[in-house]
DNA sequence: TAAGTGTACTAATTGAATTAGTACACTTAT
DNA sequence: ATAAGTGTACTAATTCAATTAGTACACTTA
């Protein structure tokens, strides 16, 4: 269900972080579904206990999912988060926009680019 | 002419490298201008020297600047690297565009979007 | 010759991330 | 009641990259 990049210098327990956010707000994961134990994930991902507990501590305060002691780990509903998601995507926007234009590259180029990446898309990849 | 960020979590030495790269290939600093030296930079940025270097073999590696033994360091012919960044660029627009389209934005948004940015380009920011 | 430049090297320090180990409280099923 | 599974809380040790510190050497220019 999730797969740590040990080439990525990121700390292991912020990727924990990110792949569940995007399973959970692009709906992979659906509110009120079971988050695996921090037992169960430590072994399949071969790593501390401690990490992944760390990294469902950071989702749970941030919203994406929520405790209930004693049972385990359970997806927030999300509906909300959509929009917070999609407004940090526009801002990722916004900054490659700023380098592109500051490159001499045109706002005519970038809709190209886009036009090319929405045609490729669902193209087997990562 | 170049600023640290505390608060980034990346390494320094990655910091100036970048900083640097921008003004090369914006065009800031052109061929042949002459880089500050690592001991003066290490002063005005309160850093150790180390680090500077580092910063400086590493823009070397990458065909950035040149050392001159006893003189300095100084920008190199930068054309060929314009290229490379642009293509950058569009890499990470690669991204954001995946992103969005798995969230459901639609290209039609990310377009509207660019617009925004382009008119609101030249505001006085960082 | 003196001052300024880059280069190379080793050692020490720092700090975050990770690992290790333990203990405790709660829930569920038996 | 008991056992197994869950989350939580702590402290200590380890690891590793980045940074700092210090020194020495070679070259260029004035």
């Amino acid at each position: 269900m999730i797969l740590i990049d040990y080439k990525d210098s990121r700390p292991i327990y912020e990727q924990v972080v990110d792949k569940f956010r995007l399973l959970i707000v692009n709906g992979v994961l659906k509110a009120e579904d079971k988050m695996p134990s921090v037992r169960t994930l430590a072994v399949e991902l071969s790593i501390n206990p401690n990490t992944i507990q760390r990294a469902y501590g950071e989702l749970e305060r941030r919203g994406y999912i929520y405790t209930v002691k004693g049972r385990g780990n359970f997806v927030s509903d999300t509906e909300g988060y959509k929009d917070e998601y999609r407004s940090e995507i526009f801002g990722r926007l916004d900054e490659v926009c700023d380098s592109a234009f500051k490159a001499g590259i045109t706002a005519g180029e970038l809709k190209d680019r886009i036009d090319k990446v929405k045609e490729g898309e669902s193209d087997d990849k990562d």
